[in-house]
DNA sequence: AAATCGACCAACCGCATGGCT
DNA sequence: GAGCCATGCGGTTGGTCGATT
């Protein structure tokens, strides 16, 4: 490999290992007074017996005065999953954009926390997609927790009272799972789904409303707008699930729905622009972080959400799904897109 | 109390890249 | 253009510490 320098310190009799704070303060001492130069030249000309790639990074990711230490805020944590999602791994390009973190910290806590965080939540965190083994379906309790522990937090941040909404949450966190779960079924059966797999996701009202429409000859036994609007709300879905705009907006619809005499949440996309509501939308998020790095390159995490596309997902599935849907009726869900699965592989 | 496990994170390693001669 | 050097970057390792058995 050519330009590589070895920094091996086993062979050169240079130290490697945690830093001294004796070692810290040369180290500091030097670089005030002369800055870091060389990086080469600066272990020896400082007196320390490291090498320079050490130095290097020991100034960068821990004793420069710049540094911000501590716990990552939520609004820290959202920024590095909007802009993973649009630059993958590229650490140091997602830490300019949070001052004071370094790439190495940020690599770090998305590895240990924000990377099982979105696997709990059935995302799979290097494509931001849901994650389309069927090892999710076996998620669904983690799923079904995951959605009540995130509307219990935001009863309790604002002060609602627990009698008059649990109900309605728990029902909410239901149907939100519900739509993740479908979401996933859909990624897992990959192309346009049967008219069998239809009949099960779309429930009771569906299976007659098929009756009628396959009097009329259409293809599945779908109209065309139905299933552009299903195939749009799970892109705007998606995207909810990791923009902070998107997910205050149906933590905001969420709540709409207890100041409005429980409403459905729905009930808010009035607030949406309707001139903004394309019958089909374009994917809001690459769907890999690969494919889209060149255009990303200068990405703004502020611009990588459109909340006015996400205002129909719930009418939509309002119109899709029935409320009734019983535990046998998920059964069959499950039971029928496995065989549909497996017939595919 | 000791052993084991898992989470966390600082530090290291090796490759890529850009600048200079 | 080739070779060399310095630095940046991302993946990985290994030590530490608290929790659990």
């Amino acid at each position: 490999m050519m330009g590589r320098l070895p920094c091996n310190n086993d062979e050169n009799g240079l130290k490697k290992g945690p830093w001294t704070p004796e070692e810290d303060r040369v180290l500091i001492d030097y670089i005030q007074r002369h800055g870091h130069g060389s990086w080469r030249a600066l272990p020896k000309l400082a007196g320390l017996n490291r090498c320079g790639k050490s130095c290097r990074l020991r100034w960068t990711n821990y004793l420069r005065p710049d540094i911000k230490r501590g716990r990552f805020s939520e609004e820290e944590e959202q920024t590095i999953i909007n802009l993973h999602a649009g630059l993958g791994n590229k650490w140091s390009a997602i830490a300019s954009h949070l001052p004071g973190r370094t790439d190495n910290e940020i690599k770090n806590f998305w590895n240990t926390h924000l990377k099982k965080k979105l696997l709990r939540m059935g995302i799979d965190p290097v494509s931001h997609r849901p994650r389309t083994d069927l090892n999710i379906l076996a998620n669904l309790p983690q799923l079904l927790a995951a959605a009540n522990f995130s509307n219990m937090n935001m009863i309790m941040m604002n002060n609602i009272p627990l009698d008059s909404t649990a109900l309605l949450l728990q029902s909410d966190a239901a149907q939100l799972a519900k739509i993740q779960l479908l979401h996933n079924i859909i990624q897992v059966l990959g192309t346009t789904p049967t008219m069998e797999a239809m009949n099960f996701l779309a429930g009771p009202s569906f299976r007659e409303n098929h009756q009628l429409q396959r009097s009329n000859n259409l293809p599945f036994g779908f109209a065309p707008h139905k299933l552009t609007q299903l195939r749009s709300n799970f892109v705007n879905l998606e995207a909810s699930q990791h923009q902070p705009e998107l997910s205050e907006y149906h933590n905001q619809t969420l709540k709409d729905s207890i100041n409005n005499n429980h409403q459905f949440p729905s009930s808010s996309a009035a607030n949406i622009p309707t001139s903004t509501q394309p019958t089909e939308l374009p994917a809001l998020l690459p769907a890999s972080p690969e494919r889209n790095q060149t255009e990303n390159k200068n990405i703004n995490p502020n611009d990588m959400s459109n909340p006015s596309s996400t205002s129909t997902t719930f009418e939509a599935w309002g119109d899709l799904v029935d409320d009734e849907a019983s535990d046998s009726y998920w059964r069959d869900i499950i039971e029928q897109t496995s065989s549909q699965t497996w017939s595919i592989s």
